[in-house]
DNA sequence: GACCAGATTGTCT
DNA sequence: GACAATCTGGTCA
């Protein structure tokens, strides 16, 4: 397992939300422990020509984060009840992101289950919303570095079929009015572990 | 399975 | 005051 370095972030959010996928999410939790799985369904959100970006209509105190360094988490609190997990990209000053939409659930099954109240494997994390629950990240871990803080992306960089995934489908993104157009949405063709089809 | 309404509150105009 | 990068549980088939 390797951990992804700086670079890797600092890359277009489409490019990222690609290269994403296959990879495998790490949260440390002081008091549950661990949990981790593997990167099934991303979306891009662009600085350019994206509407429905946070930051398309300029800096405010949610999207501040996206301005800033890539390599950092952007964690959002929406529809009064949930909390979105993202992957500041590209570059300083240039506002991208990469949401994370979907987990295959690997390590801390039963911190999940117990977090999520849940047993059916599927249902812990299929979804943004779902998979922030599970993982347990919170809002406090906005703003956190994903090189060196408590959520952490690896590549496996050993099996050659680790090094990425058969194939990957992009479609329009989900739960946006704006944008719908933009094939930003990429995920692991064939996964049973996506939000949706 | 598909479709739909309701929950519930921070953020921005 | 409107709306949101969602989830859940209900209905109907």
């Amino acid at each position: 397992m390797e951990l992804l370095p700086r670079s890797f972030y600092s890359r277009g959010a489409a490019q990222v939300a690609r290269d994403l996928l296959g990879c495998y999410l790490v949260h440390d939790c002081p008091e549950a422990g661990r949990t981790m799985g593997r990167v099934v369904e991303t979306e891009a959100y662009l600085s350019q020509g994206d509407p429905a970006c946070h930051a398309a209509r300029g800096m405010t105190r949610r999207n501040r984060v996206m301005f800033g360094p890539p390599g950092i988490a952007y964690i959002y609190f929406t529809y009064g009840m949930h909390y979105c997990f993202n992957v500041v990209t590209t570059g300083e000053g240039i506002p991208e992101a990469v949401l994370i939409r979907a987990l295959e659930p690997l390590e801390g099954v039963d911190i999940m289950v117990a977090r999520r109240g849940k047993t059916k494997l599927k249902e812990l994390c299929s979804g943004p919303g779902k998979l922030v629950q599970a993982m347990g990240i919170k809002l406090e871990e906005n703003e956190s570095d994903l090189v060196s803080g408590p959520i952490r992306f690896y590549r496996d960089s050993a099996s050659p079929e680790a090094k990425g995934p058969r194939e990957i489908v992009a479609t329009s993104r989900i739960g946006i009015s704006s944008g719908e157009d933009l094939p930003l949405r990429f995920y692991i063709a064939g996964s049973p572990w996506i939000s949706k089809r």
